[in-house]
DNA sequence: GTCTATAACCGGATAGAC
DNA sequence: GTCTATCCGGTTATAGAC
C-alpha cells in the first residue's frame, strides 16, 4: 500500500489535501489543549477545522489517531532541542541531564493531553506503545540519541557497558516521562527533581562499573537487556 | 458517603443487593473472558445478568469500574498462595521468586483482561492507577509482603536498606507486571526468565551493598526513594 | 482516483418513573 | 432497587463532487 507517490520535486510543503489535513490536527491539538481529549469530540474537530466530520475520519482513523500526531511533534522539537545541548556539553552527566530536561521542556505545552497519550500507549496492542514493533523506528531513534550522548562525552566505559548503556539509558528515560506523566507539582519540580539525582547515580555507576568487584552483576545485566531485546524485535520472516 | 453500613451479623453473605451485585461482576467476569473487554457490551452484561441495563449502572459507576472487581478477586488470590511461599522458603532469593511466580500463576486466568486493566490503571486520574492516593491501601499492603519477604528471610542487610528495600522490591514488581502485560509467550516463559535473572541480580546487589564502596552510592537510592515516596503520599490535611 | 458531505449505527451513560 | 426511554459522541456506510 503505498502511501505516498512522492509528488513532483516542484511543489514541496502542501497539496490540497495536506493543508486540509494539517488543519484537522492544527484544530485538533488546539481543543484538546483548551477542554482536554475527553472533552473535544470529533464533531467540534471537524467544525473547527471547517470540514464535515465524515471528511475528518476520512484523514485520521480514529480520534486516538490524532494523538500520533502531536506525538510526533515533540518528538521532533526534541531532537532539535537536543543538538544544542549535545554541542555544548561535554561531560556524560551533563549530557545526559541536558538531554533529559530538553525532553520535559518540550514536552511541557502537551502535559495534560500526555495522561491519555500515556493511557493508550500502555496498551499492549496500540502501536503507540512504545515496546511494539509499530514504534520501533521512534525507539531506535530514542536510543540512537543516548549512544551519542555516551560517545560524545569524556568517560571511559567497558566495551560490554558501552554497547548496551543505550537500551538502559532509553529505560531509564521511560520511566522519567511515566513520573512526569503523573508529576503536578509546580515547574514539574519533581520530575526535574528526579532527573537530577538519577543522573548522579547513573553518573556514579557508571563510574564504578569497571571495578572488578562489579564484574559479575555487570554481566547479568547486560546479558539480561540482550535477552530480552531479542523478544521485543519482531522475528524477521 | 457510608457505602455499607454493616449488615446485621448474623446474615452474613448476601443480602439482595449484594446478590445482584455479584451477579453483575460474575457475568461481566465470564463475558469479558469470552469476548474481551471491548468485545462485550454493557447491555449484554446486564441481560446475562438477568438485570435491566440502568440497573447495572446502578451498582457499577462505569464499564472500568467492573475491572476493579477482578483486580481485587486476584489480589486476594495472591496473598493466599504467598503465605505458602513464605512458610517454605527461607533465603530472600526464593522467598521473592515464589511471591513473584505466585503474582503472574494467579493472574493467569486473567491475563487477556489485564491489557485493559492496565490501561486504565495507567491513565493518572484513574484511581486503579497504582501511584494513586487511592490505592495507597493495596500499595501498602504490597509493601507489607515485600517486608515479611525480606525479614523471614537470612540474609543480612545494612539496616538503611533493610527499610527502604520493600518499597524497591515492589517497583520491581510493577515493572514485572509490566513485563507480563505484554508477554505473548508460551507460558509465559519470557517473563519466568525475567524474573529469575532480576531476582538473581538482586540477590546479587544486595549481597554487595554493604560493601564500602557501595556507601554513596546506597545512600543516593536509598534518599531519593524516600523524597519521591513523600510526593506520591497525600499530603495530611 | 481523490476528496467531501450527509445520514445512520452502536454502545456507554443518564433521567426519571415506579 | 429496578426499570424504560433517551441522550450523546465515536464510528461507519454511502453517495456523490471534483
Amino acid at each position: 500500500m503505498p502511501k505516498k507517490p512522492k509528488p513532483p520535486p516542484t511543489t514541496p510543503p502542501a497539496t490540497k489535501g495536506e493543508r486540509t489535513r494539517a488543519a484537522i490536527v492544527d484544530a485538533a491539538l488546539r481543543l484538546f489543549h483548551g477542554h482536554g481529549y475527553e472533552g473535544t469530540t470529533m464533531r467540534e474537530i471537524a467544525r473547527a477545522a471547517g470540514v464535515s466530520l465524515g471528511n475528518a475520519y476520512y484523514y485520521f482513523e480514529s480520534k486516538e489517531h490524532l494523538i500520533q500526531a502531536f506525538y510526533e511533534r515533540t518528538h521532533q522539537e526534541h531532537l532539535v532541542e537536543c543538538e544544542a545541548v549535545l554541542a555544548r556539553e561535554k561531560k556524560l552527566e551533563d549530557r545526559l541531564r541536558g538531554v533529559l530536561l530538553a525532553k520535559i521542556d518540550t514536552a511541557e505545552p502537551y502535559h495534560r493531553i500526555s495522561g491519555i497519550l500515556f493511557k493508550t500507549a500502555a496498551d499492549p496492542k496500540s502501536p503507540l506503545n512504545p515496546f511494539s514493533s509499530a514504534s520501533e523506528p521512534v525507539r531506535r531513534e530514542a536510543t540512537e540519541l543516548m549512544r551519542r550522548v555516551i560517545e560524545g562525552s569524556s568517560s571511559k566505559l567497558p566495551a560490554d557497558l558501552n554497547e548496551k548503556l543505550p537500551e538502559l539509558l532509553w529505560l531509564h528515560e521511560m520511566s522519567v516521562i511515566l513520573f512526569w506523566i503523573h508529576d503536578e507539582s509546580e515547574g514539574r519540580a519533581r520530575t526535574r527533581h528526579l532527573i537530577e539525582r538519577t543522573v548522579e547515580m547513573i553518573a556514579k555507576l557508571v563510574s564504578i562499573a569497571g571495578f572488578p568487584l562489579m564484574k559479575p552483576l555487570r554481566t547479568s545485566v547486560l546479558s539480561l537487556v540482550d535477552e530480552l531485546k531479542q523478544d521485543v524485535l519482531p522475528p524477521k520472516t
